[in-house]
RNA sequence: GGGCCUGUAGCUCAGGUGGUUAGAGCGCACGCCUGAUAAGCGUGAGGUCCGAGGUUCAACUCCUCGCAGGCCCA
């Protein structure tokens, strides 16, 4: 038998397998991957390795790249490649194909703080930069130029997201990257638009936005939180006069009159007003109607005093209004909801607008939702078109549209009072005018946050802007049934947050006054905006315009805009809309216009719609998750496979066609917080920056920990700690299995051969380590089939830490010491079986680890691999079982021997072990491994007929309680008393009964859980019917042997600390009491093997051998080691 | 104000068609092991499962109402 040092052959030539590089070599071990992977062109290859095979479709959600990739972004992207790698290892072909956003404001706001300088150094000067708007910058500065910039800004970060990607092991084809600026892409848009518009889907209408008059720009919702400041604004409540004998129209809903209240001693009102609040009295000058909320209660109160004038408000409101004290002074005379007050007709503040020529209703009170008992009088006002929501009660309530207030803010110049003025400069004018005519009830000012312009700091104005839209309110049966097709997860995200946003969309407007982005491809009628063509493509365009496009044709603004024609209705030219479309659009048009559809790949298509899986974060649900089902649900059938939603054929009860989701599957990630748990942001600084904790773990760590520490649709901090902690102690056990057991000994001269044994013949540990890796094997791909990549994290992790590391390993350390025997080949293709399954399937998930590992037990890329073998072999669910009980019982047994305060070094006689009757078949074989483990010399499983053994039984609550109902509490307890001969002659089948009451049953087996405990003078430790007792007796031969045993523990720290390696030969003198050496004597032969000595010389050193004392449990033994040459 | 999510041990998180000893890892205390060693293993102590009502023989789990935190929207 040859022993050769470890430490020799593991840096020898002859090895076979490489060790890892020591803690702390992630780093270096990813970046030898990734080098390796780049020079193999592996990705490509693992598309080939599939090219033929069924495909499955992921869509890349396109990142902007005008700025650096987070943390989040390795979270979102790491949950993208782990399904696509783990669905390419399953055999199918899934194209990865890259895309870059590049249009929209946030590109163009990059682009603007350049601006002032590049302006400056054409000899512009500071106060004209000043002067100038966000806009009108650009206009001055030059469109052209300024998409140019845009242009190039888009890919100022663009190596940072490639470098990132590919260093977190995110496999995507970034040689053939869609991109939404190119022509192509924006052909495809506009095929989109044209088609919708087709349909009847693209329309001009109205919004409601934000808009900076100074800058002559809307703004969007991300710019307005960009500009909250807090400044105190007018506070005015006006009172109006209700028109007398006006209602609804329906018989009795005319107001009742306030001295009607049963017993008021008051006299009928003259006159009966009602409180309005407002903060923008300039939007007063356009007030069409009032709302109040329909079921919220009003009151009309008039002045004790005895005026005959009434008010009428919120009853909810009336102390904050009119003072706490208001009953002092006021009377109530009338009390009714907020539907009685809707129909009724009041006089409006001011008349300066006419409304001549203007459809619609004015001057009525209407009931709507949003008005709140929160501020205010209760009675809101409305101008529809400056308030969204007056906007869309003007809508709902057909109300007329005024906006009499120009593009930069101004009333028009011959408006009486305030003509010219800006609006809020025109406030105070107003409020005075309002006193002047008797509404004004009070005038106060508020503090409140209000947004203003993030550039100029000009306050907002809501200002209703002519818009495009997409009228996605006409498909929103249509999108509810397409969504309710997509596997959500988590599902409420879908069913709630996306499909309650669904159930009360709007329209979306698409069009956008800017710059930077696809021109929306309408063009109108200059004489006749009635006259409207959709361009659907550029060979449309050349053909009306009748310009060849050219080869450097560019379909952005300022170029396009060039394109005119005259009308077909032979007056007018055709010119395009100055607007550009919302960059969301865009995306949401990738799953076809990635492919130039439908001028080329047609085919492709056909099989790349829709996608099986996508995956952003719940950011998107209103975004890209939206724009995706919107336009593919707008589309319909002109997209392949995405039949829209059927008619049910009549007669046969069947639904069809069944209408699809343009994304089967989604997984939504939430936030990553910092440590503590808070949102990270630049303000605090607790930014985790990937490139400085990827080095620091390696990528696989951050991937593992990204996915593991709790489901990825919840918020995880980021915690370098719980990486430490959780992950690293994972691929820290990991490598340790894998170098310090079997790449250390298999190095001996074992590699995987015929002369391994068979499984079936292998030792029972064998055959369950097998048989729990196949159980593994399919629990985690079933896992990972259902998008569950946490659960399949954690039930890999824990198979390899607990299973394979602390079970397996740790039990059958022993058998790797040697490679010649069948045993030791038997441990070592076991060992070398479940490390190739587990770098498998640990691959999509840490893709540098296991390719490593995988390399080194094949020679093959792991990425190459089949996810799951063809045949795992037998799985023997008996030998589970009976593991699964036998490490419960170790358990239970240290516990026992902690107790009795006996080290597990000294040997003990027996233990005794009950486990329930059907289990104990399983158990048998496997008893051996529990001598092993808690040094005992015989284990007992103990029969029920065994004295040692008591039975008593536990109540099984579930099924006693549907006997026995409100009894069952004390059916339970005469369960719990039967004794132990009871139990015996039930298992034995004769019948048992218990009466509760009057009430007299059979028990069946399955009421009661007949458990066993074990007896008498030993140390027990029982757990759910499960017990470990063992026997604490020391013998002077059992004690002898411990003494034996704790020699060798304590030799073999010197033989180690003196330097000497496992290859060293040595002589070992011994001088001990007699009665210690009685021990060492018995046992000499074994202390020699396992110390590697040649020699046990009893007694004295010889001089010049240095003596090191050991003190063996009390005696003192003096001991001297050297080296044999 | 609305929608959704979360609240379980000091920390990070599991779990449960409602069933009577609520789990894991880390941390802590104690101990073991020493041919995985700048490693490995165990035992133990920690919990009114956010609060209050309700349904039920039985609630940590279901229902209602709160409280606290988060995200999105207004």
């Amino acid at each position: 038998m040859r022993r050769v040092g470890a430490r020799v052959t593991a840096v020898g030539s002859e090895r076979r397998f490489r060790l890892l590089p020591p803690d702390g070599g992630a780093n270096a071990l990813e970046d030898e991957l990734l080098a390796k992977w780049r020079e193999e062109g592996l990705f490509a290859r693992t598309l080939e390795a599939h090219a033929d095979a069924p495909p499955w479709v992921f869509f890349e959600g396109p990142p902007t790249a005008n700025g650096r990739p987070g943390i989040h972004h390795v979270f979102a992207r790491t949950i993208k490649d782990l399904f696509c790698r783990h669905r390419a290892m399953k055999g199918h072909f899934v194209l990865r194909k890259a895309g870059w956003d590049t249009h929209g404001l946030p590109v163009e706001i990059e682009v603007e703080k350049q601006l002032p300088a590049l302006l400056k150094a054409r000899g512009m000067s500071d106060d004209e930069i000043a002067r100038y708007s966000g806009k009108q910058l650009i206009e001055a500065f030059g469109v052209e130029e300024f998409n140019r910039l845009c242009r190039e800004s888009v890919w100022k970060y663009q190596g940072d997201w490639e470098r990132l990607s590919e260093r977190i092991g995110y496999w995507l084809d970034y040689d053939n990257a869609y991109v939404t600026y190119t022509n192509d892409y924006i052909e495809s848009v506009w095929w989109a638009l044209a088609t919708l518009h087709d349909k009847r889907y693209l329309t001009r209408g109205h919004k409601i936005l934000p808009y900076c008059p100074r800058c002559g720009t809307t703004l969007s919702s991300h710019e307005v939180a960009l500009g909250y400041q807090d400044v105190s604004d007018p506070s005015v409540y006006i009172a109006l006069d209700l028109k007398p004998g006006t209602g609804n129209g329906e018989p009795g809903t005319e107001l009742p009159l306030g001295g009607t209240v049963p017993g008021s001693r008051f006299p009928v009102p003259s006159r009966r007003r009602i409180l309005v609040w407002t903060t923008t009295p300039w939007t007063l000058v356009s007030n069409v109607a009032l709302a109040v909320h329909p079921e919220l209660d009003y009151v009309e109160l008039q002045k004790k005093t005895g005026s005959d004038s009434t008010i009428i408000l919120a009853e909810a409101r009336a102390g904050a209004v009119l003072g706490d004290d208001y009953r002092d002074r006021w009377e109530r005379v009338g009390r009714f909801p907020g539907t009685m007050l809707v129909g009724t007709r009041y006089q409006r503040p001011l008349d300066w607008v006419s409304f001549d020529g203007v459809d619609g209703d004015h001057g009525v009170i209407v009931g709507e939702e949003f008005v709140s008992a929160e501020d205010g009088s209760g009675v809101v006002h409305i101008a529809p078109a400056f308030g969204a929501d007056d906007y869309e009660a003007g809508q709902r309530h057909g109300l007329a549209f005024v906006q009499p207030v120009n593009a930069r803010g101004e009333f028009p110049a011959d408006m009486p009072v305030v003509g010219g003025q800006f609006v809020k400069k025109a406030d105070p004018l107003i409020i005075e005018e309002l006193g002047r005519r008797d509404v004004l009830w009070k005038a106060g000012t508020l503090l409140h946050a209000y947004p203003h312009c993030w550039r100029c700091g000009t306050p907002l104005l809501y200002y209703a802007r002519a818009s495009w839209f997409i009228t996605t309110t006409a498909i929103k049966d249509e999108m509810l049934a397409r969504n309710a097709r997509v596997d959500w997860h988590p599902p409420e995200v879908g069913a709630g947050r996306f499909g309650e946003w669904l159930e009360n969309n709007i329209d979306w407007a698409i069009s956008r006054d800017r710059y930077w982005g696809t021109p929306l491809p309408v063009w109108v009628n200059d004489e006749d905006p009635t006259e409207i063509e959709v361009i659907g493509s550029f060979a449309a365009l050349a053909d009306r315009s009748g310009v060849s496009l050219g080869e450097d044709f560019d379909a952005h603004k300022p170029f396009i805009d060039r394109y005119t024609w005259p009308a077909r209705s032979g007056r007018g030219t055709m010119r395009r809309v100055p607007e550009v479309i919302d960059a969301w659009f865009d995306s949401g048009a990738m799953s076809f216009a990635q492919w130039h559809y439908p001028f080329e790949n047609r085919e492709t298509l056909a099989k790349q719609y829709p996608a099986d899986f996508i995956a952003e974060g719940v950011d998107q649900t209103r975004g890209w998750f939206y724009s995706l089902l919107a336009i593919a649900s707008g589309l319909g059938s002109v997209l392949p496979n995405n039949e829209p939603l059927g008619e049910r054929e009549p007669g046969t009860g069947s639904q069809f066609p069944v209408p699809v989701s343009p994304y089967k599957a989604v997984v939504v990630n939430d936030l990553v917080l910092d440590a503590h748990g808070v949102k990270m942001s630049k303000r605090l600084g607790n930014i985790v920056d990937p490139w400085t904790v990827i080095p620091k773990y390696g990528a696989d760590a951050v991937r593992l920990f990204l996915i593991s520490s709790s489901q990825v649709w919840k918020p995880r901090a980021f915690d370098e700690a719980q990486i430490r902690e959780g992950v690293t102690q994972f691929l820290v056990t990991l490598k340790n299995v894998y170098s310090g057991m079997f790449a250390l000994y298999a190095n001996f001269g074992w590699e995987p051969s015929a002369l391994d044994p068979a499984p079936a013949d292998r030792p029972a540990i064998d055959r369950w380590m097998l048989s729990r890796l196949a159980t593994v094997e399919a629990d985690v791909d079933a896992l990972l089939v259902a998008f569950d990549a946490t659960a399949a994290a954690r039930t890999l992790m824990s198979f390899v830490v607990d299973d394979v590391s602390n079970w397996y390993v740790r039990r059958s350390r022993a058998r790797f010491y040697e490679v010649t025997s069948p045993d030791n080949r038997a441990a070592f293709a076991t060992l070398h079986e479940v490390l190739v399954v587990t770098a498998r399937l640990l691959a999509p998930l840490a893709p540098f680890l296991s390719d490593w590992l995988h390399r080194e037990l094949t020679g093959i890329s792991v990425h190459l691999a089949p996810y799951r073998r063809a045949d795992p072999g037998p799985s023997d669910p008996a030998l589970e079982r009976g593991m699964c009980e036998i490490r419960t019982l170790a358990r239970l047994g240290r516990a026992a021997r902690e107790e009795t305060a006996i080290k597990v070094r000294q040997p003990l006689s027996r233990l005794v072990c009950v486990v329930p009757q059907a289990l104990a078949a399983d158990v048998g074989s496997l008893s051996d491994l529990l001598e092993a483990e808690l040094n005992v010399k015989r284990v007992d499983l103990a029969s029920s007929s065994d004295s040692l053994v008591t039975l008593y039984a536990k109540p099984n609550f579930r099924s006693l309680g549907k006997k026995f109902g409100k009894n069952t509490p004390l059916a339970a307890q005469a369960v719990a008393a039967f004794t132990s001969d009871e139990l015996r002659s039930f298992e034995h089948g004769q019948p048992l009964a218990i009466s509760v009451g009057n009430d007299s049953r059979t028990l069946d087996h399955e009421d009661v859980s007949i458990l066993r405990r074990a007896t008498g003078a030993l140390a027990v430790k029982e757990e759910n019917g499960r017990v470990a007792a063992i026997d604490p007796t020391i013998t002077p031969e059992l004690r002898r042997e411990g003494i034996a045993r704790e020699l060798v523990s304590q030799l073999q720290r010197l033989r180690r600390d003196l330097g000497f390696v496992v290859s060293d030969r040595i002589r070992v003198w011994i001088a001990a009491p007699a009665e210690t050496y009685e021990a060492i004597s018995e046992h000499a032969g074994w202390i020699a093997n396992e110390l590697l000595a040649r020699e046990i010389v009893a007694g004295e050193a010889p001089a010049g051998q240095q003596v090191h004392e050991l003190d063996l449990d009390g005696s003192t033994v003096r001991a001297a080691l050297s080296k044999e040459l």
